[in-house]
DNA sequence: GGGTTTTTTGGTAGCGCTACCATTTTACAA
DNA sequence: TTGTAAAATGGTAGCGCTACCAAAAAACCC
């Protein structure tokens, strides 16, 4: 009876019930138990006699690692937390895609966290998928909570900020240069020929980055003694429905507008198929510009005028660069700035 | 020199640092350990004046939970695996952000993985999630390696796959029924008078339940007595590009087809928005279906007929369902059919 | 050959937490 | 009061793995 209990205590109320152990696989090949954890984790350091005889125990019994007992006793999982405000939002989904497909080729996982824009959410995600003892990484944005930075600072493991570029990144960052992604659109806007421009957005208010492509598009409307309007709806986000209905308050409202910069592509393109439908002339009766890149602008008519921004590439660049650091390897450079280009089309 | 040495074993070199331990909340509220633990995860099972103690010691010390040693402890993390063929399909994002926003609220994390729709790869994958000792796991689809299906059925915990329906579910089940979608939307086009129907699609040999609404559709077709056509493309993915391509293709091969039912909105969108360049009336020349409710679809002109599924709320109710299972709750039906809706809009 | 270095293997001692059971305290009925 | 049940707290013993060092074996040198 004693002994009945002493054999289901422990053992069996665990994983499966009957889980092969490290322990077991060393029984098996006759061997120490570190040696077999040796001959999984560095291969090279055990003699190929041995290591083909665990080999052989590990497939024979089917053996599959604890991860997490590995984790505890190595202080490191290889689970990355990425953290993303909001997952309904492809621009974020472009990335995390990038991201995943990087990280998995080299034998890690995405553990996914989104913040809906909320900053002490973040913090308390942070806390929480810090619990899990990541190797690293990686955040959307450079703005957190003053606890989250100092936590992050005091980690001691590789934190990548994505999304946006500047001086205060915690440790690395990738990202594009928001104001003048804004400028850009701007000035091409200006060269075109437009000169009352206004700059639609939507959900502002959460989406800084949002806020600071308009910055940059202000200054250079101002520059050039133009007058700068701002439309947008603080708390709903972007859409197709949003910018249809951006399109019609800003005609409404002024008229004589000749040029519309949207924050985004979703709102451009919903503001276009509108315009289709109401027999608004692109871009005779007026102009359409968006901001992301994303494959449907260039299948309306008239083609959507974007500045794109290599969404994909980013997330695999943010990956590459903490694989890196934990790789070992000296880092050329802790920030990298992703680029943008702008795709003239027809809309403008 | 000696204790210098036994100071620095063990801790010190873990995450952090000087990480605040229960330990060290045990010794600051003067409570033994697991009462600290208690306290934390059942706080009714401990007395309020206790419990108050120990909080107070919690927040004084910044205490975080190490989750992987809970995770040992218990057999039991809080990550819930979520295995998608791809991220660059909208479909399983839309799933995805349902799963994890219904889980996040309950306190758990996805960890996120991607086949690429390769069963030897989700086989890898679903053992290597497993080495995280997840008290679920989400998973895309009936058909897997004979391996993950066992593996998966010997585990003793919750399991739901999700996007399909059939019979032959591990554990819990949460879709809809690709045959009928296909039917559906073929009755339809039948329904409206078209008699010369083909069916587009792309990556079909990969995404077989696309194969599975061809199938529905063809049945239906042929039990009409039409003829049956079928055209795609192996390898590509869907995109508004291939889309394009395929109307092109249809119209080329065989120009008195009168309706084509596309395999998903992306292909359709992209069909759609390609007739509207060349100047083919759509539905008067080509009428065009497609399947999601993509919400892209209501923008265009002519909006797009569509069958539509609901797709986040799939994702909310197969992530309600694994919690109930892990709350213990006796669950109604193992399976639900989230059901679909046929959107009929002026492409037909 | 002996001595040295290098490589390979193993013993020990945790990682930080929770399951399990035992013990103590409190509540409550008789 | 006394006894019993119920609630609250604590001690012990791992979870399955890896870091650290020590020991053994092999390779190398003169």
């Amino acid at each position: 009876m004693d002994k009945q209990k002493a054999d289901t205590r422990g053992r069996r109320r665990h994983l499966g019930g009957d889980r092969v152990t490290l322990q077991d696989v060393a029984r098996e090949a006759g061997v120490a138990p570190i040696t077999v954890s040796r001959a999984l984790k560095h291969p090279e350091r055990v003699s190929s006699k041995l290591r083909e005889r665990i080999d052989r125990a590990v497939s024979l019994l089917g053996y599959v690692p604890n991860l997490i007992a590995g984790g505890l006793a190595s202080a490191e999982t290889r689970m990355i937390p990425v953290v993303v405000p909001s997952l309904s939002i492809l621009t974020f989904i472009e990335v995390i895609h990038g991201i995943q497909q990087t990280l998995e080729q080299s034998g890690y996982q995405v553990l996914l966290g989104s913040t809906d824009f909320d900053i002490d959410r973040e913090a308390a995600l942070v806390e929480t998928v810090l619990g899990y003892s990541p190797p690293g990484i990686i955040m959307t944005g450079l703005r957190h909570h003053e606890r989250t930075v100092n936590r992050l600072k005091r980690l001691g493991r590789p934190v990548v900020e994505i999304m946006e570029l500047g001086a205060s990144a915690i440790d690395m960052n990738v990202g594009v240069d928001n104001h003048a992604v804004g400028a850009c659109m701007a000035r091409h806007l200006l060269a075109q020929g437009y000169e009352r421009i206004a700059f639609l957005g939507a959900g502002m208010h959460r989406d800084y980055r949002a806020m600071q492509r308009f910055e940059g598009h202000r200054r250079v409307l101002e520059g050039a003694g133009a007058e700068c309007d701002l439309l947008f709806r603080r708390d709903e986000p972007s859409s197709y429905d949003m910018g249809r209905r951006l399109l019609l308050e800003a005609l409404k409202a002024r008229p004589d507008l000749q040029a519309l910069h949207f924050a985004n592509d979703n709102l451009a393109a919903g503001a276009l198929l509108e315009a289709n439908r109401q027999g608004i002339q692109v871009p005779k009766d007026i102009a359409i510009g968006g901001y992301l890149g994303l494959s449907l602008g260039e299948h309306l008519s008239p083609r959507l005028t974007t500045v794109s921004v290599p969404l994909f590439k980013m997330g695999v660049e943010a990956a590459k660069l903490l694989l890196a650091k934990l790789d070992g390897q000296p880092l050329p450079t802790a920030q990298v700035d992703i680029g943008y280009e702008l795709m003239v089309r027809e809309s403008t």
